[in-house]
DNA sequence: CCGGCTTACTTCACTCACTTTATTAAGCCG
DNA sequence: CGGCTTAATAAAGTGAGTGAAGTAAGCCGG
């Protein structure tokens, strides 16, 4: 990326998204779409096409005239790595500009290792993937990291994300880009997500979106005219933490009836205890959470009328606390993603988009569409991958214009 | 507003805001905190000396070279009319440049007369604001119309505000803007007055906050990065019908547990009469919402306990929907409008900041500020007439960018 | 098969909002 | 008063865009 590439950023950028996600585009459509004339556009696309990131790929049919040259995406010209730091695994994928996972691995989470010993674990695991995949050095941009909890994005460094106690002011940033020698993005993996849905076209139309993101805990990304927004201090989202009862239980977080405490994974797992020692649930819990939640959506997806009330009972919650969000925001699409949904997912968008169509109050003005991530359980690690395309292709997307 | 004002609208406008808010100031420093350079702000400056908008007042001391001219803002030389069409009163106030309010006048409410009336009726009184105050015509940039509820800007009518049934689909701002022949702009009651914050400098180094309006409903207005936020359909900041409890009360709006229905003035002045049926509450109620519950309030001010035990449930149910904006949208600003804060605001404010200092997600890093509106019981109609300057003057502020 | 028509794309001269660099203006201080 | 410093303006340059004219490439009708 030279000093050519980020001039002109702004255009050069919003052309790519265009390209990427309006599939085979001619010239003549992107200055339609973009508002740009013919001239600006043919520049730009000249740039790009010198840039390897597009290509042309024949002609269109004529409609009186000149047939209009296809310009298409070269998915395979720029790599990103994505790597999401989750409390049971770590799980890394490359993508290239199409957003196609060009290669995945998972390994176990980071436990209680030190920060400097999760680096050089996770460098040493970027590096095998590179190698195993034989991947053009020069192909790859950077790499992005989602973390589970608040980040620090002006320091680079994590704070109180209970799951990475250790973490906390460990420039974790910096450390991850000496050590691998690429450049790094990172972000909340609910924002990543969110960013990374918006790459792959998945909320083609929408320029302002939700995204769910529920683990361990629940996580939120808000996308605004299709720039991600950080809050004053990117501790934004934290839906789990929105009351769905103001005189309901206290949650280790301080505030009251949090939604978490409702309709979040260990909640669920904690009632369906309850029920297996009643004798009115019959699951093999294990433990681990994210395991044992995985085992309730599975029965409840098979008919198991207790467990399908508990994920109803959680869905419900979780619908409450999106009805007042869609009543604060005014959105129209909301995107569900990690790993939690992964089972029972299905259900959750069933009964989300019935109460939300049923209770918020410019329903009879739009609807809001509820759909399962495209990325499945991958979504974090992905997003993370596009952070990284995202930063380096069409920066005016990422970063919020912070006013005087 | 010529061509020339239309183009460096961004940077013009942007100039403009911090000579009004950063009171007198001189070039260099516009610089400094524009990021522009020395030689732009020279001929921004330049402009808007010609526009008669600021004047050079004096020069600063000499820091051991030539001392800085004094730039100030020129009030007197743009005023806007702003309109709040309330459920009890219409309330019109003449605002310059400056914020200050230049003449106000307060009628009857709509009632159930046609928007056709009204249109009159109003268009009567602007008139006669104009004669009386003998005002200059030519320094008249426009109007700005505030209504409580959710409004369609693209189209300029309203839909579905219960107060202003027979308004639906009424085309209001342009058979205003032809009755007056003043431009017209419009929003919603809490997004004014989170503009009219904004313009009048109460909101100063913070671009990003919520405004709170409190009228016959609880509404709030969405500021971000200096940009009022609109959402996909204007429905935005509808804070009253963010549920406080996932299993409390149906609220007519279709939502369950609505704020509304435990913290808006209908549901206090409800309970205070209950209490008053019982016994524990001795305040003459008189059946209009807006008298009995500033009655109320004023009675909590005084020490009446019953009183102000209502007050209180009421601050606490709002500062548990505020909790969860702040967790959602990490605002750093929370201010305090509209009629029913009128009494009983300084209350509000209190528990409000104490709940929001106990219980926010980010609390460890940034606490969260809540004002009272500095512009009391005009703020929305104070709000609408910034509309206008903000529209004709720093165009760049109000509207969001789209993308693509 | 050739010229005219239509449509796609490119070239080029210009604009506009800015920047960088240099110059002038205006105070202070020894 | 001349040297120093700082403020403001002037002049030339830059980069992203525009608009208008020119070129390329297909179709179509005689």
């Amino acid at each position: 990326m030279t000093e050519k590439t980020r001039r002109r950023a702004s255009s050069k950028g919003k052309t790519l998204d265009l390209i990427r996600s309006a599939g085979p585009i001619s010239r003549v459509e992107l200055a339609e779409l973009t508002g740009l004339t013919q001239a600006t556009i043919s520049t730009v696309v000249r740039e790009l096409l010198a840039d390897g990131v597009i290509s042309e790929t024949g002609r269109g049919e004529s409609t009186g005239g000149k047939p209009r040259m296809r310009l298409e995406i070269n998915p395979a010209s720029r790599l990103a790595i994505g790597v999401h730091v989750g409390q049971d695994y770590i799980t890394y994928v490359v993508a290239d500009l199409g957003g196609t996972v060009v290669g995945r691995t998972r390994v176990d989470g980071p436990g209680d290792a030190s920060p400097i010993t999760i680096v050089g674990r996770m460098s040493d695991d970027i590096e095998s993937l590179i190698i195993g995949l034989d991947l053009d050095r020069a192909s790859i941009v950077g790499m992005g990291l989602a973390i589970p909890g608040p980040v620090d994005r002006e320091n680079g460094t994590v704070r109180g994300v209970p799951s990475l106690a250790g973490w906390s002011d460990f420039p974790i940033r910096k450390a991850l880009a000496t050590s691998t020698g690429l450049q790094c993005e990172f972000d909340n993996d609910a924002t990543a997500a969110a960013i990374g849905e918006y790459w792959l076209g998945a909320t083609e139309g929408y320029g302002t979106y939700a995204s769910v993101y529920m683990g361990s805990g629940i996580g939120s990304g808000i996308v605004i005219d299709g720039t991600i927004y950080h809050g004053v201090s990117s501790n934004v989202g934290e839906i789990g933490h929105t009351s769905v009862d103001a005189r309901g239980l206290v949650c280790p977080c301080g505030n009251i009836g949090c939604l978490e405490m409702y309709a979040g994974p260990r909640a669920v797992v904690e009632k369906a205890a309850d029920a297996v020692a009643n004798g009115t649930l019959d699951i093999p819990l294990t433990g681990r959470i994210s395991v044992d939640f995985a085992a309730i959506g599975s029965a409840a997806e098979k008919g198991d009328g207790a467990a399908r009330a508990l994920i109803e009972e959680s869905a419900e919650y979780l619908a409450s606390a999106l009805v007042s969000m869609v009543n604060l925001l005014d959105l129209q699409l909301i995107v569900l993603a990690g790993s939690a949904f992964a089972t029972a997912g299905s259900t959750y968008v069933q009964i989300i988009s019935r109460i939300l169509a049923e209770r918020t109050l410019a329903r009879g003005i739009h609807g809001v569409e509820v759909r399962m991530s495209v990325n499945g359980n991958d979504a974090a690690a992905l997003g993370a991958a596009t952070l990284v395309l995202q930063d380096r292709l069409s920066p005016r997307s990422l970063r919020s214009v912070t006013f005087a």
